[in-house]
DNA sequence: GTGAAAGCGCTAACAC
DNA sequence: GTGTTAGCGCTTTCAC
């Protein structure tokens, strides 16, 4: 900064000024700063600013784990918004309970982060306490911390149109394939999802008994066993609303080992819209990840600029698409 | 760092060298520091420390893109590794020629990292030097950065054993499905592919008419229409190597759409082990991903840490998997 | 509107 | 083995 300072012909506080956009500097010098600047392909050091009392120009991004369809697509378009606006991001994982606490604790992110985000992971209290005694802005993707700006889709809503179209479709026996996370619990996903269901399956009077409601592992295989274990019920069900794609389409490979024709024999329905749905023709509802990232990024940005978000709570609309899977009984 | 000494009834040196293992502590005050700073649940400024001449304790990640399953995969192996030596990562997306550009000449990341690793795009020569000039670190993922460490596996070999499978199965007529990248071009692993086709037909005196070598956008709908492309060749093939499972697996959707009997009139063989591979059965030559991104871990602590890397050029086997989507003629 | 100067919290000499 | 101290490159009062 000095060396711009001195090509420019002015001080390192005005130079500092011109590059932080903020008043006292005359817009002629402003502009010839800046030009100055680019020229020297100067940029200012993050950690330097952050020192002394600036901003990092960064933000802590958490998520369960980057690697899978919703979270790296969600990340991504976080990160094409942060970009927009200089800002970089710092991904720190928070898999397994140890790891969770040692990074609420350590709360190491605060020298490095202007603000936080967390995407589709559930905070405890405690967690949220911990944060909040950092004091950085944190707004939520795909989960609702409380007190904070999110961006997320209904769940609930989602869910029930889901089911609604199966009962629309005649199905009566609906069976629901609910999925644990990693610490083996219901993530708020899981029983938003289900109540939706459940909310549908009570509007039209249609019992739910136990034995329809199936929890597995997250994933591929947790939904393959989760449909075993259906399929051996003394009725089993004429269609299942499955918590998320991946669980569905683990759902379809038993069936289509087990020769039950779906669509016809078994309707299947699943919700995300994730990538391999279409390639398999399994009905969904889809939600919009990427924008979700995008808005969880604009309400960084704006957390970050004004101090306050406008509108904190975006919930964006979920939509269902009908495919192959799911049919009339 | 103050409290701490305080607490601990030392100097802010004395702290500063046992919390970050340097010799000249006797291990009781270091123990002893240790403590406090935990009980404190103190954690140094990665700002300060790295305006003083320390380290950021983060690592840059260049990656072309973060959703899909290649780099998402690689860089949640990475960050396992870098996490577990307490290093933070600071992801950097370069899409398009006037991010990339950007990123090289402004070297905003100088300030931000102590090293980089770039994970599956190939380095321009200019890219190269600016990274050079930087004075950093640099480690490739997927890409043999010159001169640099990196984590990598044999395309070339792989490729051609893929091909080999396909020829020993009695194949004479084998077209292969090349990609092209966000800017148009092949890049370095679709050359190494393609190279490691040609030569294994060339083994077996095999021709490949131009025909049979078809470029297509990367992805599902790249590989769905070089698929169509090749099916109204006036003498269509008998097997097909895709360059990656994701182009293969477009092929195989264009395949079933078409009743072309897959595994019979038409064998189909991919490159990467995709998750989907074994959920649609398809034959394909498996690489490491995940641990491709650890052991590109590996080599920046290494680096970090010793300022030299013993064995930098780490190539990690690939594995021919035989499903049912490659059969005999 | 602009400049000078005092730190921000640390590291790395350098003394002891 | 331990303490003292001079910066690292910025931002931000405070004078002018």
């Amino acid at each position: 900064m000095a060396d711009v300072a001195e090509a420019a012909g002015v001080a390192v506080s005005t130079v500092s000024r011109a590059l932080r956009g903020r008043p006292g500097v005359s817009s002629a010098q402003r502009e010839q700063i800046l030009r100055v600047a680019d020229e020297l392909s100067y940029s200012v050091s993050a950690s330097a600013s952050r020192l002394a009392g600036g901003r990092t120009g960064a933000v802590g991004v958490l998520v369960p784990r980057i690697d899978g369809w919703f979270h790296s697509t969600a990340v991504a378009g976080l990160q094409e918004r942060l970009h927009e606006h200089g800002l970089d991001l710092v991904l720190y994982r928070l898999q397994g309970r140890e790891e969770r606490t040692g990074f609420f604790t350590r709360r190491a992110f605060r020298h490095r982060v202007d603000a936080l985000v967390v995407v589709g992971t559930t905070l405890t209290p405690d967690e949220e306490e911990l944060l909040a005694e950092a004091g950085l802005p944190v707004v939520g993707i795909s989960t609702r911390p409380s007190g904070r700006p999110f961006a997320d889709v209904d769940d609930r809503a989602g869910a029930a149109g889901a089911t609604r179209h199966l009962t629309n479709l005649g199905h009566e026996r609906i069976a629901i394939l609910r999925s644990t996370t990693l610490l083996g619990t219901h993530g708020a996903v899981s029983h938003d999802r289900y109540a939706g269901f459940c909310g549908a399956m009570a509007e039209r009077g249609l019992d739910v008994p136990e034995a329809y409601v199936v929890s597995a592992p997250w994933g591929l295989e947790g939904g393959a066993q989760a449909m075993a274990e259906l399929l051996s019920a003394a009725t089993p069900p004429t269609a299942v609303f499955a918590e998320s794609d991946e669980v569905a389409i683990g759902a379809l490979r038993t069936l289509r080992r087990s020769n039950v024709e779906v669509g016809r024999t078994m309707s299947v329905i699943g919700f995300d819209d994730h990538q391999l749905a279409e390639l398999l023709d399994l009905s969904t509802v889809a939600q919009p990840v990427h924008e979700q990232g995008r808005t969880g990024g604009d309400l960084v940005v704006e957390a970050l600029e004004h101090g306050r978000v406008a509108e904190p709570e975006r919930v964006l609309p979920t939509r269902l698409v009908v495919r192959g899977t799911s049919a009339g009984h």
